[in-house]
DNA sequence: AATTATTTTTAGACAAATCTAAATAAATTA
DNA sequence: TAATTTATTTAGATTTGTCTAAAAATAATT
């Protein structure tokens, strides 16, 4: 089962963008690979025979058990050399991601496995993300509350602490959602409240309430 | 001027088989890269549209000032791999160029000279083949074929003449590797085969082929 | 329910890198 | 020199991964 470049950053993205929610939509895939939705359809029906997916026209795509292993191990590989990079080589955090994107495709297994060995088999990558082991097997994601993250810290929301409408409303209205980054100004102590800085947007002022709320991990 | 993996492994076939002297063929380079000789006359057109090398039909190829640039970078980023799988990761020096070969085509510069310093700017790869600095320098060693050497001269084995599984093989079994110091004690007509002590181990004899696999430079 | 808009798939084309088979040039031998 | 062998190039196909434009399916509005 020998995959392509192009084949692995497919399967990487698919995963990625399945973890949420259920199936993956054709247009999804494309905005995340900066493709076209008619190369993704190619790509999935070529996937489908090599049974790395459960793909049915029109109903997106979800990976099989196999290419969810698959995608588990260039994850790995992705993170550990993310760790590398910074740990060993003094790579800043906001660095690492396009050269690990092609270090993650050198795939013989003697070198992660060395790699891992040599990097003290690390937990997580620089960004917090958790690094899969050789099984395929990770610790839940380090996943903050906003209230207890420091100023000058850029942060990434992975999950919120209700369904309730009344928050989603004033996350809608904040333009805030799943996967927003936000960079952490200033907690003020008289009411707790937080300055952020939304990603290509304006510092706006978060509630105590809200910040407790809102469940984030280090990007 | 950016290069795809095909060309740059193009690139460093040529600039290796020219060092001899003269223009490299078609039929050498197709033997080389185990490709045939219509696929390599694609590639050096294509190459020489680059401006990567002189070429003209019928007459073998050579690299241009650019070409040979290129190529060192490549060489450069070879064998810092190769030394770091070694020094770093504890891989035995006949499994490395496998690896090397894929991790060569990673060419961020920022990575490479981060690795450089990180390996403490090595002059040598594990192969004693020599590594071209951030500039393409590389010391040059007087180096000499071990089956030119005179008896009773006193060398050390700097690099070996090719990277096959089955010379290391016989290298290892015999207890010869880089630096390793021998004195030659002999040499035999009959078969050109030559005496040889190891420092601090027995006398052993080395076939024709063998000798003529091992360059060693004066003690 | 009918129309409109969006999403997805199909059809056809293209560039990169390779191959086989045939044609041509160069080198060697007679 | 002429014939033969070897090396190299051209011609035409194939695979992979991509694209644009058009058709078809699905979703959203009126
Ligand atoms: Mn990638
Ligand atoms: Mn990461
Ligand atoms: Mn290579
Ligand atoms: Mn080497």
């Amino acid at each position: 089962m020998n995959l392509t470049v192009a084949e692995e950053n497919y399967i990487k993205a698919i995963f990625h963008l399945q973890q949420a929610e259920g199936n993956v939509s054709t247009n999804q895939l494309a905005a995340s690979l900066h493709t076209k939705p008619a190369s993704v359809t190619d790509m999935l029906k070529k996937l489908t025979n090599k049974n790395l997916l459960n793909y049915k026209p029109y109903q997106g795509v979800r990976l099989s058990k196999e290419g969810k292993k698959q995608a588990l191990m260039i994850v790995r590989r992705h993170r550990l050399w993310e760790f590398f990079l910074v740990d060993k080589l003094q790579f800043g955090w906001d660095e690492v991601h396009e050269v690990a994107e092609e270090l993650e495709h050198v795939s013989s297994k003697k070198l992660v496995e060395k790699l891992d060995s040599f990097l003290g088999h690390p937990k997580f990558d620089p960004h917090g993300d958790p690094i899969p082991d050789v099984h395929g097997n990770m610790v839940a994601i380090r996943q903050f509350n906003l209230i207890d993250i420091q100023p000058g810290t850029l942060v990434e929301v992975c999950s919120v602490g209700s369904q309730s409408a009344e928050l989603l409303e004033l996350l809608r209205h904040k333009n805030i959602g799943i996967s927003t980054e936000m960079l952490i100004m200033k907690k003020f102590d008289f009411d707790h409240s937080v300055e952020i800085k939304i990603k290509n947007s304006q510092h706006i002022n978060i509630s105590q309430q809200l910040a407790q709320a809102l469940f984030v991990k280090l990007v």
